[in-house]
DNA sequence: CACCAGATCCTCT
DNA sequence: GAGGATCTGGTGG
């Protein structure tokens, strides 16, 4: 499996769309992280969308700053900024003058499971990566991981695609979790009845 | 320089 | 379901 995966890198014309077009499709892609010659695999089951402009729960509604900087990059790059203590990340869409991008919030562990357990922690598989701050612990992504090419096979962080596409019934769509400003878009997408999905705290 | 909000997570009740 | 841990960047004085 994993030599399919490698060999099925999803290319940057993917990325070169709106962040509300890319986000419901990266749906079921798989993040592939590289740790010298082993790997960290796991299926994209929710994400979020944070539009380029207009959108004020966005890193880039206050413009160009350090922290939003590599939004301003092409498309296919990554966006890693902390959250508090933790670290989350972002693919960067379309091109340099459009700033938008895809919150990874929630993946499915698929290979190196024992390892990420051990990263996270925990001992529920469920529990690994239900979370965007979760997933960057378990795969072992962090500030350094920032602005790097996701569509470069030699990259520590890419994307590949070996699954067919996913019916749109079998994609839902909600709110975004955790921000105060411009809730009320909908603008979460999640695979249904997938229960690797974030829970909802409120 | 000080303040404070924030795309979170974890540990209790 | 509530509250605390913890920390960095953006903003204003």
């Amino acid at each position: 499996m994993l030599d399919t995966l490698l060999q099925n890198i999803i290319n940057r014309d993917f990325f070169n769309e709106s962040p509300k077009i890319v986000a419901p499709k990266l749906l079921g892609k798989y993040i592939v992280r590289r740790i010298d010659e082993h790997y960290l695999v796991g299926k994209i089951v929710e994400v979020e969308a944070y539009l380029a402009f207009g959108d004020a729960a966005a890193h880039n509604a206050v413009g160009k700053t350090k922290r939003s900087i590599s939004l301003f990059n092409d498309a296919g790059y990554t966006y890693v900024h902390t959250m508090r203590q933790y670290c989350l990340i972002d693919i960067v869409t379309e091109s340099s003058d459009k700033p938008g991008s895809v919150l990874i919030r929630a993946i499915e562990p698929i290979i190196g499971i024992d390892k990420m357990l051990e990263n996270r922690k925990v001992q529920v598989v469920e529990n690994i990566g239900n979370g965007p701050g979760k997933v960057c612990m378990a795969m072992q992504i962090k500030k350094e991981h920032n602005g790097i090419d996701i569509t470069d096979v030699n990259s520590q962080i890419f994307i590949c695609n070996i699954d067919a596409e996913l019916d749109v019934d079998q994609v839902l769509n909600r709110n975004r979790v955790g921000i105060s400003k411009a809730t009320e878009l909908l603008l979460g997408f999640y695979i249904k009845n997938n229960s690797f999905v974030s829970k909802l705290s409120k």
